[in-house]
DNA sequence: TGCAAATTTAACAAAATTTTAATAACAACA
DNA sequence: TGTTGTTATTAAAATTTTGTTAAATTTGCA
């Protein structure tokens, strides 16, 4: 096998996504999602005694690297994980640093 | 099931956790030694091209987050993953989105 | 002891994130 | 249209992370 080449474009971009979940209220709403299936932006924020704006704050990072996904229904916007094995991923890594 | 309570504390912990490993170079070095086994600080910041210092400061931040462990052996200090499973979860995140 | 190699710490400006508050935009409906 | 319920956007300040450089440690050995 070949020296590997660094190829700082898939890691910027595997960082970038690593940060968009590493933050504790991203992880609670990522719970929160598998759990539930998909919620609207209120009960996100009300289950989390977070202010709207930072819900929809989070939300809109998670949504735009590619964590989230959401459909609109009338007044409300309706999110949900786009991979469900994110949460057991989540729990390994917790599991493994005791 | 009970309304699972928010855990502020393991979530922070997580948090910071996956915040160590959300880190272009950092995520490099996991792969190195994930292919390379233990290595010592030279090795690891010629293969990056990057300073020796930063090589230390991120290592540390990976041992601290208890990603690595490292054992010095006279003048060198050899860092190696504490579990090498993370690689895995690593690519897994990355390919999980396209 | 004195020097060189390898690694760690410290310090600090620059850049990126978070937080918070206020405001805007959108949808349903009387 | 005007009002209300929902969600999104913006802006500014506070906090954290980076990136760098220089100085300090630690170890082996002449």
């Amino acid at each position: 096998m070949a020296k590997t080449q660094l190829d700082m474009h898939k890691l910027d971009a595997a960082a970038s996504r690593l940060r968009s979940i590493a933050h504790p209220m991203r992880i609670a709403i990522i719970g929160l999602l598998e759990s539930n299936g998909k919620m609207n932006v209120t009960s996100i924020y009300e289950r989390l005694k977070i202010e709207q704006a930072a819900a929809s704050h989070h939300l809109n990072i998670l949504k735009s690297k590619g964590i989230l996904e959401s459909k609109r229904d009338g007044k409300n916007t309706f999110y949900y994980l786009k991979h469900s094995a994110l949460s057991t991923i989540l729990e390994c890594i917790n599991k493994c640093n005791d």
